[in-house]
DNA sequence: GACAGGTGTCAGAGAATTCTGTCACGTGAT
DNA sequence: ATCACGTGACAGAATTCTCTGACACCTGTC
């Protein structure tokens, strides 16, 4: 199987944005830092960070920082190399293992 | 080619939601109408109509109103056999059909 | 020291989503 | 007529997500 119903979950929700869809588009293409996606998104700083960490809370990128030749910390983003296929099975075979934060789920038949 | 980039968010959006997931993973293994599948998740009718509503716009499921044996009329939903294949690479292909609808949408197709 | 360019984080406003009420309509059985 | 069971739709609260602004830190250069 591919991954648990939380994880799936957090991918999902993950990408369900325009913002944090284009990250991942100009990522794939390109490793790049913050400060310059940022310019090449048109969005601000903080904006940015967030749906960074958001996108690599889910794995979908990884960060690493890294220092450059003139010394300036620069925070390197790329994708991981996922692979997500979704069908109806597939999705019905992730929400078996989905966390019940609202009662205890039983064998519902 | 799979889909353009505004049906991909829409249907991550429709994705990126428990109950949601939950109701594909139930419709996925057997057809069922509203009143029955709001016990089966416990949740109340309208929340799950709007849920419904949102899962059948991004044409994940499709209901279909028929009448039962007694004369009720019942909606039943099932899945479409959606099937969509998740890469960074897609993503980035996805991500070039996005319409920019910041403010005023103007010419659309 | 002052500046530029990189990093990250915080509080709070604004907007969208989620959820709970309650209501109305239709049909068949009691 | 009343009840049970199916449908749909409407306001409004509660919650979450999105976004902006201002702040602090580090390093190398003028």
């Amino acid at each position: 199987m591919d991954v648990t119903g939380d994880d799936l979950l957090k991918m999902l929700t993950a990408l369900s944005n325009q913002h944090r869809l284009r990250i991942v588009g100009l990522l794939s293409v390109e490793r790049d830092y913050v400060s310059r996606l940022a310019g090449r998104l048109g969005m601000s700083r903080p904006l940015l960070h967030m749906h960074l960490a958001r996108l690599e809370a889910a794995g979908l990128i990884e960060g690493s920082l890294e220092l450059s030749a003139d010394g300036k910390a620069m925070k390197f983003f790329e994708v991981t190399p996922f692979a997500l296929h979704l069908t109806p099975e597939s999705v019905a075979e992730a929400v078996k293992t989905l966390s019940d934060d609202r009662r205890g789920d039983g064998d519902e038949k």
